[in-house]
DNA sequence: ATATACCTTCCACTTAGATGGAAGGTCAAG
DNA sequence: CTTGACCTTCCATCTAAGTGGAAGGTATAT
């Protein structure tokens, strides 16, 4: 059920439809398609039928996006490399600056993280302490009090995971 | 050129309109409105001219949300707050269970972080080493291996700060 | 012949929290 | 009387990385 491949059984030209690179890729097919239309993957040939026809090429890139999102670039900065390669260049000295970069950025993500983890918990062992009885409406809830003020550098977007 | 109270000089009805409660809470006339519109605020009373009139409780309201936000809890739950507020209800209990949570959250994503950031490290300590001239197209960049197979549970959104 | 599973394009929608701007009403001062 | 600063509503746009679905063409199996 999985291993039919439509065209030309005995040649192979290891020629994929987009279904069965979704698959051997781990991604949707929506995806492949969305990759090409932002350029990050190149515009593949096409079969008589308008269909795409994909090579083992794309599933290396593809492959690759994976492990770049992994370790957390985003789809610009994979499309700039793979620009890079589509121009013949190597990738490599602007990919070691992006995974210094990020990890920086990680860094400073981590320590604000860190001060608000500890501002949450003195909140919560603060906050356990207080009668809810005593709580004025004025101020909604005394358990969040005005802490540090101006404190706004701390980010709070992005709270869960997927 | 900003003490010019437009309403009732002497009687202090303490009535701001939105101009003015925006410079008082530090955020701007269109925040207040979206936030009227999304439910986090109540709509306010209008003017003849149609114009919102708000009261210090509105102002207490903005400060609170400021400060909730601050230790990132989300519009939705300082909707949910205000509307416990609105019914009588003392949301303690809910503000600290937030908290808690959210807490919990955060110490997640640390360790998310700390696991990017210790593979990131790696990889630039090992792609400092590698030479460009020997990174295959195939791989798109050495530098980026196929590293732990098949781990897209790290984080990688959310790349940087404001 | 038809059912089913693919494929194509295009358009809208998602999350979160706003921000920008157009078109028009109101208000106080010069 | 006009200018400029406010205010109103409504609609669109932003980021990031997709996802959903409609309308229609194609290919394979029964």
């Amino acid at each position: 059920m999985n291993e039919t491949r439509p065209q030309s059984p005995s040649v192979m030209e290891e020629g994929y439809n987009i279904g069965e690179l979704a698959g051997l890729a781990g991604v949707s097919a929506k995806t492949i398609r969305f990759y090409e239309q932002t350029g990050v993957l190149p515009a593949p040939f096409r079969q008589a039928n308008g269909y795409r026809i994909y090579t083992n090429d794309t599933l290396d890139r593809l492959k690759f996006i994976r492990s770049a999102q992994a370790i957390g670039l985003t789809l610009g900065e994979i499309r700039e490399i793979m620009t890079m390669r589509d121009h013949g260049q190597v990738p490599c000295a602007y990919v070691l600056e992006l995974i210094r970069t990020h990890s920086n950025d990680i860094s400073k993500r981590i320590a604000d993280l860190e001060l608000l983890k500890g501002e949450l918990e003195q909140l919560a062992e603060r906050g356990a302490q207080l009668d809810p009885a005593d709580c004025p409406p004025s101020t909604v809830c005394h358990v969040i009090a005005h802490l540090s003020a101006g404190d706004d550098s701390v980010g709070g977007s992005c709270p869960a995971g997927p």
